[in-house]
DNA sequence: TGCAATATTGCACACGTGTTCATTGCGGAC
DNA sequence: GTCCGCAATGAACACGTGTGCAATATTGCA
C-alpha cells in the first residue's frame, strides 16, 4: 500500500511479504507502472549509464568495438550512452561535459583526445575514464591498448623473409597515437636491418586514402613492399597497386595491414594482417570498469600475425 | 544565492539579473556544478534521450545508419540511448521496456520487430515510435522504408536489358519484410517478363551468405543474373562467383545489389547497385520525431539505380 | 501463556530540478 | 508625494526513488 512497498518489490532482497508484493505487481501491470530510473540515478547520485564517445561509427574497425562494447555493457546490466563525436579531430570535450551531466559511471573514449582538464574531473568526481588505442601520458587512467609495438615487429619481421628491398609505410594525417607508433617502431626495426623506408601520410583514416598512397608510393617502382598500419589503407592500397598501378600482389609487392577488419579475409583481398583480438579488447574495457576508483591499468591487447595471401612466402 | 537563481542562470531565457548570473557562474566554476540531466528529466516526466535499437551493429549498412542517426540527434540537442539486440531475430520488448524507465521521448528500431503491446504502450505513454525498413501493419507508428518496390523494378528491368535468361534472387534467412518485398516484387516482375527466376534463402545477412548461395546457384551454369537484396551478400556471391566458380562478371554472369553500402564501391567489386540515400533516410527520421503525438506517417525513401560495371551492358 | 527474536511495514527525508506565486525594489509618470 | 509597471528574487512544491528509523505483526521457544 505505501510507497515503500513498491519500492522493496522492486528491489532485490529487500524486505516484503508474499502477499504484498503479489499485490503490488498486479497494481504495476494495470498501471503501467515502470521503475523510473532517472529518480534511481539522481537517489543514488550516479546513474548506471556509461558514456561512450566515438567518431566515424561507420568504419568498420570502429563500429566492430561499438557493437561488443554496448552488447557487453548490456549484459553486466549498464546502459550505453552514445556521443558521436562527427570528427576525429574535433573537441570531445563539450562531449565528455555532456556524459557528466547524465551522472554516467564511466565513460570510453573510442576517438579523440580527452583533455587534462577533462581527465581531472573524471578523477575529482570517481568517474572512471577508460580510453582505446590513444596513448595518454597519465597514470590515472585506464588504457587499453594494442601492442603496437609488436605488431610492427611481427610486420616487419614478414616483410623482411619476403626479401623485401624498399618498403612504405603508410599512415593517415590525422596522427593518432596508435598509427605513430607502429609507423615508428616499424621504421626503426627496418632501418636497424638496413632496408629502405619511405613513410608517407596524408588524409583521414579511409580506404581512399589507402588508395592515394597507392598512387602515389607506387609510382617508385623500386618499392616492393608496404605496410599499412590501417586494414581500411590496407585495403584501399591492394585496390589502387592491382587495378590502376599493375602490380601483382604477392608477387612483386607485399602488403600487410593491422586490425583484421571484417573485409580483410573477403576472398578479393584476402590481407595478411596483424589481428587485434576484439574479444580480448572488449573484456579489458569490461573489466576496468570494475577497477577501484584509484587503480587504474595499462593493458596491451595481444596481436598475432594473421596469414594470408598479400605477402610473398 | 538562492537555488532559484541558479536554475535561472542556467535556463534560457529566464529572469537574472548580470551581476546574480556572473556570481552564480563563477561559483559553479569553482565548485564544478553542473547541471543534473536526471533531476531534469524527472522534473520533465521526460528525458531527452532517445532510445535506439540496433543488432549487428558492425554491419555496413547498420553501421551507416546509426553513425548518421547518432549525429542528427546529437545535434538536435538529443542524446541517444544505444540498445543492443545481439541478434537480428532476439526479442527487443525487454530492451523497450529498459527505454522506457529512461523516459526517453523516443525510440528508434533498426532490427527486429517491436510487438504489437509494445507499440500500444508506446501510444500510451506519448512515446514517438520510429520503425526503419521493417513493415508494420499499424498506422500508429512512423514507418521509415525503402522504396522496396522501385528498387526491385529498377533491378529487373536492369537485368533484362542485359538480356539474362535465367536469374537467382537471393535473401537471408531471417525474413525480414523488407528483403521479402525486394524479392516478391523483382521475381514477380521477372516473371511477367517471361524470365526464368529461382530463389534461394538462407542464413544470415552476411558476406559469407553470400559466398554460400553463390556456391550452390552457381552449380546451374544457366544462370546468368543474380539479384542480391543486400550489398554485403551480393559482395559475397561475387567474390565466390569469381574466384571460385570461375564465372566472368558482367560477361556471363550479372550481379546487383541494393543499399549501396560504402564497400560496394571499393575496385574489387564496382558493384551496380541499387542505392537508399543514407541522407534521406536520416532526416526522415530525425523529421518524424516532431510529428506531433497522433499523427504517423509511412515514408519511401526513394531509391536509385547505381550503374558499375557488375552488370553487362 | 509469556517473552524474546524476527519479519514486515509505514513514515520521513534527501536527491536536484523547473516553475508558480508572492514579495521586494526601483524608476518613471502624474 | 503617490501610484503604476516592471524586473528581480526567494520560498515552496512536485517529480519518483532508496533507505534509516521506529512501530507493529508474526513466529519460535520455554
Amino acid at each position: 500500500m505505501s510507497r515503500s512497498a513498491v519500492s522493496r518489490t522492486f528491489t532485490e532482497g529487500a524486505s516484503v511479504s508474499p502477499e504484498v508484493r503479489r499485490k503490488v505487481l498486479k497494481a504495476a501491470q494495470e498501471l503501467g507502472y515502470r521503475v523510473n530510473r532517472l529518480a534511481q540515478g539522481l537517489n543514488n547520485a550516479s546513474s548506471n549509464l556509461v558514456g561512450v564517445v566515438g567518431a566515424n561509427l561507420s568504419l568498420p574497425f570502429i563500429a566492430k568495438q561499438l557493437d561488443m562494447l554496448s552488447l557487453g555493457l548490456l549484459r553486466r546490466g549498464q546502459q550505453c550512452l552514445l556521443l558521436n563525436a562527427a570528427d576525429a579531430r574535433s573537441d570531445i570535450a563539450p562531449l565528455i561535459e555532456l556524459i557528466f551531466e547524465f551522472r554516467a559511471r564511466a565513460i570510453v573514449v573510442l576517438s579523440g583526445e580527452p583533455p587534462a582538464s577533462i581527465v581531472d574531473e573524471c578523477l575529482a568526481n570517481g568517474v572512471k575514464l577508460i580510453v582505446i588505442n590513444r596513448l595518454l601520458e597519465r597514470s590515472d587512467t585506464d588504457v587499453i591498448l594494442s601492442d603496437d609495438i609488436l605488431g610492427a615487429t611481427l610486420a616487419a619481421r614478414r616483410l623482411t623473409d619476403a626479401r623485401c628491398r624498399k618498403v612504405a609505410v603508410v599512415t593517415s594525417g590525422s596522427g593518432t597515437p596508435t598509427q605513430i607508433r607502429r609507423a615508428e617502431a616499424f621504421g626503426r626495426i627496418m632501418k636497424d636491418d638496413g632496408i629502405d623506408v619511405v613513410g608517407w601520410h596524408d588524409g583521414p583514416t579511409t580506404y581512399e586514402t589507402g588508395l592515394k598512397a597507392a598512387r602515389e608510393l607506387l609510382a617508385d617502382p623500386a618499392i616492393d613492399g608496404a605496410f599499412c598500419v590501417t586494414d581500411l589503407m590496407a585495403l584501399g592500397f591492394l585496390d589502387a597497386a592491382r587495378h590502376e598501378m599493375g602490380r601483382s600482389v604477392p608477387d612483386d609487392l607485399s602488403v600487410i595491414g593491422f586490425d583484421d577488419i571484417p573485409q580483410a579475409s573477403w576472398k578479393s583481398y584476402e590481407l595478411t594482417t596483424i589481428a587485434q583480438s576484439f574479444e580480448v579488447l572488449t573484456e579489458a574495457v569490461l573489466a576496468a570498469l570494475d577497477h577501484a576508483d584509484g587503480q587504474s591499468v595499462i593493458q596491451n591487447v595481444p596481436v598475432t600475425l594473421v596469414e594470408r595471401q598479400t605477402v610473398r612466402r
